[in-house]
DNA sequence: TCTTAATTGACAGTATACTGCCAATTTGAT
DNA sequence: ATCAAATTGGCAGTATACTGTCAATTAAGA
């Protein structure tokens, strides 16, 4: 036996979920920024302005649960937002500490405008697939990402998020 | 019609493939790094060192498309794993541009070492699912990541980029 | 050969993500 | 009422990712 193979190949990698998962992030968020290129408008940027439309007045923490961002990270994404004109934060009155976000007429109006090349973004990313494929790979991740909820720093809290707010429950 | 509801709610996020790519890869690497805690590797770190076991004497532009990496981030991915003792760089004596990549014994030991964390790691992130759906969730997402191939700035190459290092072909 | 192309590695700048820390503030327990 | 605990936003530091640029070097063409 002269020549020993390697302990391990390329295949240690490319067939496992991590780099799969990886990859298609990669793939995904370039597909997004190619089709949103004229509204400069990042994935994070327009699921944060997606948020704060749908919950006029939340606040940072909140926001963070509602779109599992870490809230570090927000910070300085709402901080890009915030320079670019689309929302604008308000002290709280009952609370010093928090700052309110919301949405201004320019940021909403830049999330109608942007909507059909998010759905653009969205069609491409699994444009290669058959429909039933389509179908079938996005039902078996959205219950993948739902019972991994709880593992990653920051989980989904969605609605219940906010019955602080005085606006749900 | 006192409430008019607005135009976009969550959904425009949650149900979007863009979004659960998104979310998937936070968790995925969110377990890898749980798991593979006390080696201090990365998911990315692991990828390249696996890549350079498996091609002793690649360069920074292979490696790249071999993992399909961005070159600018393998910069400081490779200083990381050098820095920390894992791999060596060694100027090429043709081409004076390139520095050839190399494990050294602790980065072969620790390789060796953090298989089953990794395989843990892995496993995890698919956990929730039943056999099957696993299989099923794996096979389209691969067969997703390859017709997508081109579309990110780093399409993976594989082995083909290999041919002008005088070890393949 | 000489000029132009392309390649390689490096760098600057921006944008997620995460860990961990901090001060200001609010809440809860006593 | 007061002190401890929790919350909020912010910051420093690290690690991917990407765009674009650059000098050194090599390869290719006239």
């Amino acid at each position: 036996m002269p020549s020993r193979p390697p302990d391990i190949t390329m295949d240690a990698v490319y067939t496992k979920p991590g780099y799969l998962f990886r990859r298609m992030q990669q793939i995904a968020v370039s597909i997004f920024v190619e089709e949103c290129r004229e509204f400069d408008l990042t994935p994070v940027q327009y699921a944060a302005l997606v948020a704060i439309q749908t919950h006029p007045g939340i606040d940072a923490t909140r926001l963070s649960a509602v779109i599992a961002f870490d809230r570090s990270t927000l910070g300085s994404v709402i901080e890009r937002l915030e320079s670019k004109g689309h929302i604008e934060r308000k002290p709280s009155a009952e609370d010093k500490r928090v700052k309110l976000l919301y949405l201004t007429r320019t940021g909403g109006a830049l999330l109608r405008a942007i909507m059909p090349a998010v759905d653009r973004a969205q069609a491409r990313m699994l444009a290669p697939l058959k429909a039933a494929d389509r179908k079938m790979l996005m039902a078996l991740l959205a219950q993948l990402v739902d019972l991994n909820n709880e593992v990653s720093r920051v989980p989904l809290r969605a609605e219940d998020a906010l019955e602080h707010l005085g606006k749900a429950g």
